[in-house]
RNA sequence: UCCUGAGUAGCUCAAUCGGCAGAGCAUCCGGCUGUUAACCGGAGGGUUGUAGGUUCAAGUCCUACCUCAGGAGCCA
């Protein structure tokens, strides 16, 4: 009985005889020769069955199987220049698992609406199944670079009674009798295992019940919020860079079959390494103005202007210090500045917007009761919070990423619909 | 929520000034021993998003609604 292997690794058994387990991606056939191509997760081989050379048990089978039938077939692995992998597989025989007919995803072009109905086979494509195995390992990259440099992995909860930003953007439900919240972000609960641990992370999914309509949202995402005790804003974009420059480089090497596959254009990601240009706030202002934006101090940056900026660099850009009124309750303030807070955010290039927002938090009790009460927000749900700057509070700071926009970057998808396997968006809760 | 555009065969689209509902792919039948979204010949396939209106005549014009897409605001 010949071996069973995955086709990602046929090339290692060349004039052997193997077993592959896996689906019809596609058939061509003439009167007496057909090309399989078959599909098993790991790749994609040709499969080449000869009328005569096999049983005619086969040879029929080979005729009536449609697209995405799940077949076992075993043959001889031959190295073939013609081959886009190097290798094809001369059939002997095969197993029909399940003969398909109809399977709705053709070989042809489809609008988004058909496909994103159909999302749970569109994973079975070898575009999406390519910035898919991106995804998986861009996670693994992002966990490692942090692992690797002695942080502890803590797990913000999904569920919380608090608001951090409003609650017209949160998913409320209903907690035994009490409201709670699916989280917009886990950078509160960060800030208590900076506490414990020094240097924390978390990497989970996170909801924003935006009624956004644009390829920059999902209502469901996934972020990575490091968060470090005794860090300044500086140490922050420091670490940020770092954090971005490494996980580029390493997945263009971790990559490169996908980013082959994507067609993804490398110099660009190529260049992506510190420093990254850091633009004070006022100069950002100063830098739109220039170029002709109507934009007045004190206002935040929408995506047009986000693009312009960068786009005066080929690299991220931190944009730093922002004025007071745009940010959230728990920013530090800037001691030369008191209109300004320690904030900080980076913004890809090539269009593709705000991935990081960060900055530094504030440690003094007084000042962060205050500010609370500034934002109308109730005391109570937050006395665990005001904890943290009770018993032993220090300077510290953090960063959130949208794991997303990280994936669409990379891949040079347009859309971040396309970076997660089972997007959730304003009218779309399905599959 | 606002602005713009689209909805016609299973899918992607066409249909000129309001005048016979069309193509490619998919499906089915036939052909082909090196195809790469294979190709060649043939066939079947339609309540033109929904409801109403104008007209001798509506896919096409008008009104309302529904759905989707692109953008804005907001954010990661």
């Amino acid at each position: 009985m010949p071996t069973c292997v995955y086709i990602e690794s046929l090339v290692d058994h060349v004039d052997s005889d193997v077993v592959i387990k896996g689906w019809l991606y596609n058939k061509r056939s003439s009167g007496k020769i057909a090309f399989l191509e078959l599909r098993d997760g790991t790749g994609l081989v040709q499969g080449v069955v000869v009328r005569g050379k096999v049983d005619d048990e086969v040879w029929n089978a080979v005729e009536e199987i449609g697209q995405e039938s799940s077949v076992i077939v075993t043959g001889r692995v031959k190295a073939d220049a013609r081959a886009p992998s190097g290798v094809e597989l001369g059939v002997s025989a095969m197993e029909v698992v399940q003969a398909v007919d109809g399977y709705p995803i053709t070989p042809k072009e489809h609008g988004t609406e058909f496909l994103m109905d159909r999302r749970h086979l569109w994973l079975r494509s070898s575009q999406q199944h390519a910035v898919l195995r991106v995804r998986s390992k861009l996670e693994k990259l992002c966990r490692d670079y942090f692992y690797e440099r002695g942080y502890t992995l803590v797990d913000s909860p999904i569920l919380t009674p608090l608001s951090v930003e409003g609650t017209t953007t949160l998913f409320s439900t209903d907690y035994f009798g009490r409201p709670a919240y699916l989280t917009q972000s886990g950078q509160l609960y960060q800030e208590a295992g900076a506490m414990a641990f020094g240097k924390a992370f978390c990497f989970g999914p996170t909801f924003r019940a935006e009624k956004s309509k644009t390829r920059r949202h999902l209502t469901e995402f996934w972020m990575l919020e490091p968060e470090i005790a005794y860090a300044t804003i500086d140490d922050v974009m420091d670490i940020a860079e770092d954090f971005v420059a490494t996980v580029i480089q390493r997945a263009l090497v971790e990559c490169d079959a996908e980013l082959t596959s994507l067609d993804r254009d490398r110099a660009p990601l190529e260049q992506i390494t510190a420093p990254f240009p850091r633009v004070h706030y006022d100069e950002a202002v100063k830098l739109l103005q220039e170029a002709g934006e109507d934009f007045a101090w004190g206002s935040d940056f929408g995506a047009g202007h986000e693009t312009l900026i960068s786009e005066h660099f080929g690299k991220p850009v931190f944009i730093n210090r922002f004025p007071t009124k745009i940010k959230p309750f728990y920013m530090e303030p800037d001691a030369e500045r008191p209109d300004l807070v320690l904030g900080c955010d980076l913004i890809a290039p090539e269009g593709y917007g705000e991935l990081i927002g960060g900055g530094q938090r504030i440690h003094d009790p007084a000042l962060l009761e205050s500010r609370l009460a500034e934002h109308g927000l109730p005391a109570e749900p937050y006395q665990w919070y005001m904890d943290l700057r009770r018993y032993g509070t220090v300077p510290h700071a953090g960063f959130g990423m949208g794991l997303e926009r990280l994936v669409a970057w990379v891949t040079g998808r347009p859309h971040l619909r396309e970076t997660i396997p089972f997007p959730r968006m304003l009218g779309r809760l399905e599959p």
